[in-house]
DNA sequence: CGGGAAAATGTAAACGATTACACAGAAACC
DNA sequence: GGTTTCTGTGTAATCGTTTACATTTTCCCG
């Protein structure tokens, strides 16, 4: 492995020198430059990453922290990243799957020196005190955690408007009986999406009861389970919202199942309008979350902060969600069908899209 | 920030000891450990991760140069990777995107001194010319590129195997007329599965005609455009192999908008069995490649070669594919429906399954 | 109590880059 | 021609660790 010293003594110079063309110094004599980057390039010689890091404390890599990598969400989160990351000329170090604090800990203190700031998403309610002991002024982005008293950057979903405008669309057609099932325990988008449910009914009048919230923990087979359970009550409900797609497409397998049909017998609908929602039969009507926009706004965040390490003012902002309305809620308009021509829905202010989608 | 000099400085002791707390060296007396390591967590020290690896020149990092990480395919291969890294102790230096050589290259360059091995998935035909000119002995395996002479390690996924017994299967059932939406051109894989189409048909005797073969470039609208230009050639062919899903889902929409019923009027196949294949409507038979496990298998083989610079063999390994046949290529059996319970398809070493999945 | 072995700790040289500062030679000025 | 000013280049300190080696302390035994 060629280092600089190995360059300098070769082309004849010290290593000053070498290390001043690398970096395109204006104070080369032009002949001096040539010559050097001939010999660099000769012995394909490329600076050591830790050693620069380690004398400009500056390692052009963000850290990323998520709970897992599993399913369309996340990989959609990282693409986020990845891309305004690699257009700014940073690197992605990326570490999931931790459980609970220790692990977390561990992670975030391995990452001391090797990154420049670091995106964490960790809907665990306690997630933040573990952030909370990183080196102060060090600069974090926190995605989808629980309010913090302005402490750190924030970015979060329309998790509560997004849930209550779904609620309330199903409450206009008509449904009285609306169950949901709700997202993992602890978890805070989980609990906004509760929340709005909640809110959406009491707006109404309608009073919350317990038997129409069935737990469910985000994945598929949780949502086939719940929706089992409701379905054996006594009060059967006319529609269901799951608090995500995963849960939302378990629970068609249910209702299947169980002979029913979809929207006719029971409305559902979903959060996250993951790309395969519109390919269900039927189409899934469901709250569209731009994830990548998610992971884009995270990064820039960040990268403010890591430049403006001092003046840096911490905010929370939160990503608008959009009403994606197909068939599965029942919404009277002709059955969508998925058309090569629309990859993907646009992001507007428009809060409410019906159909081809 | 905390260095070890602050620590030694505290604790009454020299760096070296402290040092030698923190990697666990024996020769400490318990007492000290002890003491040092209050300090060391009473000031939360965490050991600077370039300094350390400057000086061990290892980095518990392995790199991951890939192309794009948009769709389902590349998130499960990052997160084969991941875990598997992940329960090695090695963190994720993940770098996307580039278009070219000089990308690649710059790519490459920039993770010297970050990460002490790569996998690189380029499954572009020119990809392997930039990786040559790598240090010597420096661990890297390659995914999906095309054949290397044992220079390096590579894992492949078995596409002309899977291809051809799709296309075996089709006219198994009595399709003479086969048509295939290629993917990429100057792709491996795309190359691959198009050689074991060819392979299929002449195996039966069939000449492969022309207008059979169109273009496309793996995403869903290319898919599209081909089934709209192969259902206006006079001689319209009975089934259609696509090169991957994301085509096959284009290609199912166009087929739609012909008011041509799947697998009635024509059949569809698709290469790669992405999760979202099982939901569409009629399911998709296709042909499953466990994309995590390519990840985990790139990854243990690296650490192979990590551990054993010196005596590391390279070699050549090949991921089987599994023939998953559905409703859409109009195999005789009843209709199938997802169900919550099938939430993935076992990998085996049965070369076909059918229905349910 | 002295001495040698063993155990525990300290000292200082790496690792590979960047950069403030010193310094040499050339050009410019009076 | 001698000082001054530039322009290039070299010297050496520095970043935060690890670790070979030197040194001190502890312990044991005659």
């Amino acid at each position: 492995m060629t280092t600089i010293k190995d360059v300098a003594r070769v082309a004849g110079v010290s290593v000053a020198t070498v290390s001043r063309v690398c970096n395109g110094s204006p104070s080369v004599k032009e002949e001096t430059r040539r010559h050097v980057g001939e010999v660099a390039s000769r012995l394909s010689y490329a600076p050591h990453g830790a050693a620069r890091s380690l004398i400009t404390s500056r390692t052009s890599t963000i850290g990323v922290l998520l709970p897992d990598l599993y399913g369309e969400f996340f990989s959609e989160v990282i693409r986020g990243i990845d891309q305004t990351a690699q257009h700014h000329g940073y690197h992605l170090l990326v570490s999931s799957s931790h459980d609970g604090r220790p692990a977390i800990e561990g992670a975030l203190r391995s990452m001391r020196g090797r990154v420049d700031g670091l995106i964490v998403m960790w809907p665990e309610m306690d997630a933040e005190i573990a952030v909370r002991n990183l080196p102060a002024g060090f600069p974090v982005v926190l995605l989808n955690a629980p309010a913090t008293p302005d402490a750190f950057d924030v970015i979060m979903i329309a998790n509560f408007d997004g849930a209550r405008a779904m609620v309330c669309h199903l409450l206009d057609l008509g449904h009285t009986r609306i169950a949901i099932i709700k997202g993992a325990a602890g978890n805070v988008d989980a609990a906004e999406r509760l929340r709005g449910y909640r809110v959406a009914l009491a707006e109404a009048g309608a009073t919350a009861s317990p038997e129409l919230e069935v737990a469910g923990d985000f994945t598929e087979e949780s949502g086939f389970r719940a929706t089992r359970e409701l379905m054996l009550g006594e009060a059967r409900p006319s529609a269901i919202f799951a608090a995500n797609d995963a849960m939302a497409i378990g629970s068609l397998s249910a209702l299947r199942e169980a002979g029913l049909r979809v929207p006719e017998d029971v409305a559902l609908a979903g959060f996250d309008d993951i790309p395969m929602a519109r390919y269900l039969e039927p189409a899934l009507s469901s709250v569209h979350v731009d994830i990548s926009a998610l992971g884009e706004r995270a990064t820039l965040r960040l990268l403010a902060a890591i430049r403006d390490k001092d003046g840096h003012q911490p905010r929370a902002e939160t990503l608008p969600t959009i009403l994606v309305l197909r068939r599965s809620c029942g919404a009277a308009f002709p059955a969508s069908r998925p058309t090569a021509t629309d990859s993907e829905p646009a992001i507007s202010t428009i809060p409410l899209l019906r159909g081809a989608l």
